[in-house]
DNA sequence: CTTTAAACCTGGTCGC
DNA sequence: TGCGACCAGGTTTAAA
């Protein structure tokens, strides 16, 4: 289930069991995923301390001083705080070692990644070109503007392209533009700077609420699986077909766009 | 440069 | 109960 929220919600509950701990080694169970594990990827890790977790897009970064360990969820990665002696499942495919302590990643559709980068992080093939994030200062409705005027595509599909903006998932692209009251179909081009405002700021809204619902259970935050970040905001569009708006009762609407699922309101969102 | 479709996988659900 | 079709929260890649 992870969109940026649960990635940033994940990022804050595993932190502080690994922060300032030294790695001790690694288990490889399944080097299939996204992209295959790098080889000796253990004896890579071994004896190098974690100095913090970082996010940048979807991108978990794990900062070991000389490089960085990349973890990705795919589509359907979690990753939980759970120690040596719990056995691992099938999906269970790595497993980072800090003494007792094991960082596990389970992903059963392995869409995932588990990557490593000597030096600068934000140099990786992966990271390089990313836009900016949607919580900072680099997005902003005056920089959305500036970045789609050529673009002729839905706003619903240049709002998920992570060179305009990163972290905005087919669940939040929704309702975001449920919230900015912009119908998903509108050219990209054709919003204007008013309308780019509100937009930028619906999507800050939006994932900074899911943040605060899944930080909300920070308290009881390790699950009792040791999973994080287990939360589910209820949705005013996505997954609501048939069903009336929350505002106006209207039928929500479901059409494809990019090959995904959108959902709006044909009423509030014109 | 922009846009589109296919690809990587497994698993759950629905209709017959 | 079984089976096929279809769907799913991401993102790269190639091709148009």
């Amino acid at each position: 289930m992870p969109e940026l929220p649960e990635v940033e919600v994940t990022r804050r509950g595993i932190e502080p069991h690994l922060a300032g701990r030294i790695i001790t080694g690694a288990t490889v169970r399944n080097a299939g995923l996204r992209w295959p594990v790098p080889r000796g990827l253990g004896k890579t890790l071994t004896g190098l301390k974690v100095e913090s977790v970082k996010r940048r897009a979807k991108y978990l970064l794990l900062d070991c001083g000389s490089g960085h360990l990349i973890l990705h969820l795919g589509m359907s990665g979690s990753l939980r705080i759970t120690d040596y002696r719990e056995p691992a499942a099938y999906h269970d495919h790595f497993d980072l070692e800090l003494g007792a302590t094991v960082l596990r990643l389970t992903d059963p559709r392995r869409f995932g990644a588990v990557l490593w980068q000597r030096g600068a992080v934000l140099k990786h093939k992966l990271l390089r070109d990313l836009g900016p994030e949607p919580l900072e200062s680099g997005f902003s409705g005056e920089a959305l503007y500036a970045a789609i005027r050529k673009r002729g595509a839905a706003i619903k599909t240049v709002i998920m392209d992570s060179h305009v903006v990163v972290g905005v998932g087919n669940i939040y692209a929704s309702e975001s533009l449920f919230l900015a009251g912009i119908n998903p179909k509108t050219q990209a081009r054709r919003l204007g700077r008013k309308r780019c405002d509100e937009l930028a700021g619906a999507v800050r809204t939006v994932l900074t609420r899911a943040i605060r619902a899944g930080g909300s259970s920070l308290r009881n935050y390790v699950q009792s699986d040791g999973s994080f970040g287990c939360f589910q905001i209820d949705c005013s569009v996505y997954d609501r077909a048939g069903k009336p708006c929350r505002v106006c009762s209207s039928p929500i609407r479901q059409i494809v766009q990019g090959q995904r699922s959108t959902y709006y309101c044909t009423k509030c969102q014109s």
